[in-house]
Parts: C-alpha cells; structure tokens; sequence
DNA sequence: AAAAAAG
C-alpha cells in the first residue's frame, strides 16, 4: 500500500500531512504528486472530493523550499473559478505549510486592494488568484508573471462553463514557457483539450475513475409542489419540518440570485435556523456565512450554484433543491454535497409542472428514475403563520387565478435583501463570541409559541439598522436630485413642491 | 428560466 512517505514529499511536508491525521493518498494524490516533484507537466482529470487540491498543494511545498521570491514577482500561481474555492486553497497552504515559511496572497474580488498589494510588494511565494483580479493587478502594474516557475489551472472545465477561458488564455501567455504547469479538470470537453494541447508540455495525465455519477449513499427524492414560488416555500417549509430527525444541517439551492435572498428571507421570518450565500452577497457576508455554516452554527444554508461545487463543506445532510437544476450536471454537483465519504444523505428536489422538461434530462443523464416522495406531505398543516391564512386549506397545486397571495407582494416591497443577509451573518458572527443562551436560536424542529415567534422577529428586525447605513449611502447618492437633501427633517415648505406636471 | 467573476 502506498504511503504519503512513499510519493518523494520532503519531511517537513510529511510532517505536516501526517499531523493533520493523512497516512494513505487518494488516487489522483498518488498519481501526480511523484509526477509534480519531478517538475513535469500534470493533466489531473478528478472530480472535486478525491482529494485534487492536496495533489498539486503538497508537492509545491517541497518544490518551494529551494529559492525565496522577489517582490512584486510571485513564485507559483493557482487560478480558480471562485472566491471561495481560491480562499480554501489557501487554507490548505496554512495547514500544510505549518513548517514553512512561505508567503502566500490571495487575489480575489469583492475585497480591498491594498492588503494584496502589501502582499505582493513583500514578494510572493504562492499566488491564489481567480482571473478577474489577477489582470487588474497586472494591469495596473503591480504584478509580474514573469518570475512564476509553476502554474496551477484548477477546475478547468468550470472556467469554461464561467466564460473565463480567454482570461486564462492570455495569463498562461504572460508566463515563461519554462514553467511547470498543473491542470486540474473534472471533465474534459473539446475546447479544454485544446487548452491542454496548447498549454502544457508532454503532460503525464492521471485519470481517476468517475465517481459513480451520483453517490450509492444518497436517498434521492422528487417532491410535487405548484409552480408559485410561495407555494415552493410552503411545501419546503413542510418537508424541512418532516425531516427535522434526520436532519443536522441542510444546503437549500436555487436556480437564481433573487430567489435566494427571497427564500432566506422567508426561512427566516418563519425562524428557522437559516443563511444565504450567492456571488452578489458583499464578500464579508460570504466569508462569514460560509464559515458559521461550517462550524455548524447554522443550520440551513440557502445558496446559489456558487456552492454546487468544489466547496469543502463536510458532511451535509440533506440536500434541498428549491428549483430544478436548469443543466443537469448541476444537478450531480449539487447532490454531491451530501452522502460524502460514505456517508448517508438525502436530497430532495421540488418539482413543478412546469420543470418536467429538466427532470426528463437529469433522470437521463443519472441513469435511473428519481421516484416520488409520498410521504405525508399531504396530511401535514400547510402553514401555521396568519399572513398566510387566506391559503389554507384550498389546496397546494391550485391558487385561485389572478389572485395574489398578500405575503407575495409585501416581501417584494421590502428593501432588498443584502441588509438581512448581512444582518445575518452578523447574527452568527455574534454567535461566536456570545453564550448560546444569550443568542436563542430557535431551531427547526420547535414550534415556538406566538409570542416566542414575536419577540424573535423583533430582535431580528432590531438588529438590521445596524448595517442601513451602508445601503442608505448608496441610495441617497443615487436618488441625488430628486430629493432635496443636507435640510435633515427641517426641509423648507416650497422645496416639498412635486414639480411633475 | 441562471450563476459565476472586475468594477
């Protein structure tokens, strides 16, 4: 059997490895890390969860401890498609480079420049970086490619998908041609065989055999519900609350942005233990949630593709799909975030009639039919909350036509979501440092008595003034003459006068 | 019918 000792790692990388409880390699570490120490070009083809990123982070140690970095001229560079998935790299670097002494950049979007320019400036021996910012730091100036001895592409073919493929054309063509390069795909379709026929010289390609295109392990199950999104948000409130036993935390995906901080919203307002991420949240927010949510500290994570894949989140246990993945593929990504490692998970996708067309596809592409939950979803209350009242009872699939629920229309008059889902983050932020019984959160099974609900809603909406201030700046600049403003409260009469005709 | 990433 071969061991971490075995692959030519140096003893400070082994060291390092083994302290972090590592002893047998997965397959693809086995397979390109002898490769990599022995400067050849690697072509990875690994799904993410088979242990991709400790294949190109531990050899690039060893490789690193020869040689220090000049500033402004970075060593090594790892390109990724997402913020996320470059800030886990970087954990990687922590944890296994706890007996170097490397200094390692992150250059993502969506935070300050100035703390990646120091960076930078102090010379950098590992450059994490998604393609955006990258080639606004080059641009400007502040970044030289030409000292990069080794280029990582992680997760290729979802660059492709993200449209970043000329980006990475024209960074790879920034660096010197005598560099190592390391590519890393889950698939690989004809324009990433080009980029490979392009990019890299004589490559070893190590192919790990497909996982099993969705997990033994998961119980997968199609959940009826009507095509408005308020009836969506009722069934899943109702199938989340059926579940509870089983259920020790949850990532709930939909197709779009909006519908995300809609239903985060909603979870919320009707307590449940609940976040939100997508790609349009401030990067505070992401960070932070992402965070509280692997700890544990949330219980439900509402979210966007943007956590379909790669991000390391352990030992999920449901998956709830709000929407019918619109490609399928997304569909085995998203599921693959429960029933990891062996494990067992359950992921549930609501349907409506109108998502046939996609389901038809997802059932193809997986091989086998996805059979239907009967469940009791019909026997269950459908909802419990008095602005819902006026649908009780008339029957999930058929809302009387042209008639509006009257919670639809309120939420949508609410001021968007960011604030909340800021505020929450902070809520779970607070949650860190604060005893538990000082931060009551009302966990998903209970039914909290009325005034329990009430007084928890108010402390929720107490804490969103906290972050207006950020949003009302922005909108005040926006609404600029057509307000009178720098008046306070004291506005003169005549300034009040509508002057549309 | 989308999301992601540079603002």
């Amino acid at each position: 059997m071969t061991t971490f000792a075995d692959l030519g790692l140096s003893p400070k990388v082994l060291n390092a490895v083994e302290a972090a409880g590592y002893t047998i390699p997965t397959p693809i570490q086995a397979g390109a890390i002898p490769h990599a120490l022995q400067r050849k070009d690697v072509l990875g083809i690994a799904q993410t969860g088979t242990g991709k990123t400790a294949s190109f982070v531990l050899p690039m140690l060893t490789l690193l401890e020869q040689g220090r970095a000049r500033a402004r001229m970075p060593r090594t560079l790892i390109l990724e498609p997402t913020r996320e998935l470059a800030a886990q790299v970087e954990e990687n670097f922590v944890k296994y480079g706890k007996n170097h002494r490397l200094n390692v950049a992150l250059l993502i979007g969506g935070v300050s420049f100035d703390d990646q320019l120091r960076k930078l400036e102090r010379g950098a021996d590992v450059l994490i970086a998604t393609p955006g910012r990258l080639l606004d730091h080059f641009e400007r100036g502040k970044l030289l490619l030409s000292a990069v001895d080794i280029l990582v592409i992680d997760e290729a073919d979802r660059m492709l998908d993200m449209g970043f493929i000329p980006d990475i054309e024209r960074i790879c063509k920034l660096i010197p041609f005598t560099r190592q390069t390391l590519f890393f795909s889950a698939t690989m379709p004809p324009e990433i065989t080009k980029l490979t026929e392009q990019f890299l010289h004589s490559p070893v390609r190590i192919e790990v055999a497909k996982a099993a295109t969705t997990a033994k392990t998961v119980e997968q199950k199609l959940v009826k519900s009507g095509k408005k999104d308020w009836e969506k948000r009722a069934v899943l409130r109702d199938l989340i609350r059926a579940e509870d036993e089983g259920l020790k935390n949850a990532i709930i995906f939909c197709n779009r942005k909006k519908d995300v901080s809609e239903l985060f919203r909603s979870l919320v307002k009707h307590d449940f233990d609940a976040g939100a991420l997508h790609g349009d949240m401030d990067q505070r927010a992401r960070t932070t949630m992402l965070a509280s949510f692997k700890d544990g500290k949330l219980k439900l994570l509402v979210a966007s593709d943007v956590a379909a894949r790669g991000l390391d989140i352990p030992d999920v246990s449901h998956v709830f799909n709000f929407d019918v993945p619109i490609h399928s593929e997304d569909y085995v990504h998203r599921i693959g975030r429960t029933g990891r490692a062996g494990r067992s998970g359950k992921a549930f996708t609501l349907v409506t009639p109108a998502d046939t067309k996609y389901l038809a596809s997802i059932e193809k592409l997986i091989g086998e039919d996805i059979i239907w939950h009967d469940g009791d979803l019909s026997t269950l209350p459908v909802s419990t909350e008095p602005d819902e009242a006026p649908r009780r009872g008339r029957g999930r699939g058929k809302p009387e036509p042209k008639r509006r629920p009257r919670n639809e229309g309120r939420e949508r008059e609410r001021p968007q979501s960011e604030i909340d889902i800021i505020a929450a983050a902070e809520r779970a932020k607070e949650a860190e440092v604060q005893p538990v019984e000082e931060q009551p959160i009302v966990r998903t099974a209970e039914k909290p008595q009325k005034a329990a609900i009430k007084a928890d809603n108010e402390q929720r909406r107490a804490r969103v003034p906290h972050t207006e201030p950020r949003r009302d700046h922005r909108r005040d600049r926006d609404d600029m003459g057509s307000a009178p403003v720098g008046f306070g409260d004291e506005i003169p009469a005549f300034m009040l006068i509508d002057t549309k005709v």
